[in-house]
DNA sequence: TATCAGCCG
DNA sequence: GGCGGCTGATA
């Protein structure tokens, strides 16, 4: 809606300029002892710095790294007839992503050209080969992914007390403010205490702050950018006079940013950029002043400098069909363009929301760096086919390769966060241009995740949307195979019947007590089961020795021998909880052994019909028991 | 739950 | 500009 309701509006008259910096009118706040003291920092705090710091080609590198080639020799990664990274040394010969690898090697004949891992059905995880073939092969992202995880564990261990937030492969921002308020304290001491004569108690502004040495901490983004290096040294003077204690804090964080990217580089041989700034928008936007293997700081009085001149289009989220928009709406392109537009315009034109957009092109970016807890996360493996399915029996070969990647992805994130599994699987077939089909299911809770299981899973999830079926005609001509997991958590919260499975059997388990968990394997019964939806409940009693499926409703006894007097509470606990995974592999390996084998009898698994809103139970025939084998045995 | 739209590098 | 990947909105 656009009328105004009157009352005060507080951006009014605040759109057109009428002096230098009305625009950016919250540059030089006043800084307070209230605000160094602060347990809690706000968005607005005046102390906050903020890094946006990333890796340099960052593919490209990672094979440089890899195959320990000379960092000066031009190299590019290829994926099938492009290129998806381009080092430092190869863009000097004018390379860039766009081009295919054979018009790359013309530009440069020395180029050393890396093709991507990859790897096709049978294959357990990804390698690097001389000619893969985009028929049968799927590129793999994983090696860079286990770069990237390593350079995210040198920022934790190198830089304590900061919050840091994964961005993407190659990127995370960092909030410095906690412990850049704690060197401040430290190498000011006397701004710990509120002076006697000070008139407003904690509300008074801090002491001028001394001058401040930017040598060694990287490039500074300058306060008047149009000027030529005749006035460096007038602006290094000025420099002086409107030091704050908001580029004290910034320089604090510039030399702990600049530790850890050279202590990086020196270990995992990553070059990194990284921008600083007062948030996360104006950091990110920092970090491209000045690559590769630097650091540029931008200093609140630097922002209008820096921004007025700058194309919106290459703001993070302005990049695409918002920023296209802007552009046609208003006919601009800079964000100094966009700056005589009121926030009641842009509102009527683009929405509530866009005052995240208004308060963007003013440098200000209220949003918190937060750690990425592994949480509603999603993993996604897929493949677009060159030649399409042809026949429906097909599907499992690639449901099965992007079953491996999958696999691979998330017993390698267990290894960071234990515990963490996947609420759904989902399968997306996509034909040509756009339609699309899915289906999704609720991937049940497995100790150990395998291939197979993976596969399992989206191949019953292909039967339901296509079927086995060769006999029939294929619904859709499918160019595209998608296998993903969904709403990926850490099971520490919510699912009660497995509530600190990990802490209590698994992660913690010792090297001593390994021997008591093989034992444990070969007292589970496998009988028969039901058809109970319910799950695996523990029964309550005080060291329990054993629990009560609800599924099967049988009793699961741990050993006799583990069971008696004298054993440890602990081990009974553990051993109770390893039976009680064991059980639900079990289940689940019952429920996924009713698929069919590839292609065999294809002519009795027609698709699923379309599925009721309330599947009325039905027993289904005994599964045959080395169907579970399968699941269970094979690797 | 299925689909779509958008963004990123 | 294709490919692979991720997130959030919507009904």
């Amino acid at each position: 809606m656009s009328t105004f309701t009157g009352l005060a509006n507080p951006w009014k008259g605040k759109g057109k300029a009428n002096g230098l910096e009305s625009d950016f009118d919250d540059l030089t706040p006043a800084i307070t002892y209230r605000h160094l003291h602060a347990q809690h920092f706000g968005p607005k705090d005046p102390l906050r710095a903020i890094a946006l710091c990333d890796s340099d080609a960052f593919y490209a590198t990672c094979e440089q790294v890899r195959l320990k080639v000379d960092p000066a020799v031009p190299l590019v990664v290829r994926q099938w007839d492009s290129l998806i990274a381009v080092n430092y040394p190869a863009r000097k010969f004018g390379i860039s992503r766009m081009d295919r690898w054979d018009d790359a090697l013309k530009k440069c004949p020395e180029l050393k050209i890396v093709h991507v891992a990859t790897y096709k059905e049978g294959d357990d995880e990804p390698g690097y080969w001389e000619k893969p073939d985009t028929r049968t092969h799927k590129v793999s992202l994983d090696h860079y992914r286990r770069e990237s995880a390593k350079i995210y564990n040198m920022f934790k261990e190198g830089l304590p007390g900061t919050e840091i937030e994964k961005a993407s492969i190659d990127e995370a921002f960092i909030d410095f403010t906690r412990p850049v308020r704690e060197k401040l304290l430290e190498r000011f001491p006397y701004l710990a205490k509120v002076p006697d004569d000070a008139p407003d108690g904690l509300d008074s502004t801090l002491p001028p702050p001394p001058p401040i040495s930017w040598d060694g901490l990287g490039t500074l983004i300058p306060l008047h950018p149009a000027r030529d290096n005749d006035d460096a040294e007038v602006e290094l003077l000025e420099d002086d006079l409107l030091t704050t204690w908001s580029d004290v804090a910034l320089s604090i964080a510039a030399e702990m940013m600049g530790r850890v990217r050279a202590d990086i580089h020196a270990k995992l041989g990553y070059t990194l950029s990284a921008g600083l700034a007062r948030n996360k928008f104006l950091a990110k936007l920092s970090a491209s002043y000045r690559k590769p293997n630097d650091q540029s700081i931008l200093r609140n009085l630097a922002i209008p400098g820096y921004l007025r001149p700058m194309p919106f289009q290459k703001i993070r989220f302005l990049g695409g069909k918002l920023g296209k928009a802007l552009a046609e709406e208003y006919d601009v392109k800079t964000v100094g363009d966009l700056l005589s537009i009121t926030l009641e315009e842009m509102q009527r034109k683009f929405g509530e929301e866009s005052i995240w957009v208004y308060e963007i092109l003013r440098g200000i970016d209220r949003t918190d760096v937060k750690e990425k807890s592994a949480t509603t996360k999603s993993m996604a493996a897929s493949k677009n086919l060159t030649q399409p399915v042809a026949k429906a029996s097909e599907g499992s070969h690639w449901i099965r390769i992007l079953a491996a990647e999958l696999a691979l992805r998330l017993n390698e994130a267990r290894d960071q966060t234990p515990g963490l599994w996947p609420k759904s699987i989902v399968l997306g077939l996509r034909q040509g241009w756009q339609i699309y089909r899915s289906k999704q299911a609720p991937f049940p809770f497995s100790r150990t995740v395998t291939i197979d299981l993976i596969a399992a899973a989206g191949d019953k999830l292909w039967k339901e949307l296509i079927g086995f079926d060769d006999s029939r005609p294929l619904p859709m001509k499918i160019t595209h195979v998608g296998l993903s997991f969904t709403g990926i958590a850490s099971n520490e919260s919510g699912q009660q019947n497995i509530e600190g499975f990990f802490k209590d059997s698994d992660v913690s388990v010792k090297a001593e007590d390994r021997g008591t968990k093989r034992k444990l394997h070969s007292i589970v019964e496998e009988k028969h089961a039901s058809e109970e939806i319910t799950e695996c409940q523990p029964s309550r009693s005080a060291i329990a020795t054993h629990f009560d499926c609800g599924r099967c409703g049988r009793r699961i006894h741990i050993s006799d021998d583990l069971a008696g007097i004298g054993i440890e509470d602990y081990i009974k606990q553990q051993a109770l909880a390893a039976l009680r995974t064991e059980h639900e592999d079990f289940h689940l390996a019952l429920d996924l052994s009713k698929l069919p084998e590839d292609g065999v009898n294809a002519a009795k698994f027609r698709p699923d019909p379309p599925q009721k809103k309330f599947k009325k139970p039905k027993s289904k025939p005994e599964p045959k028991p080395d169907g579970i084998a399968k699941f269970l045995v094979k690797k």
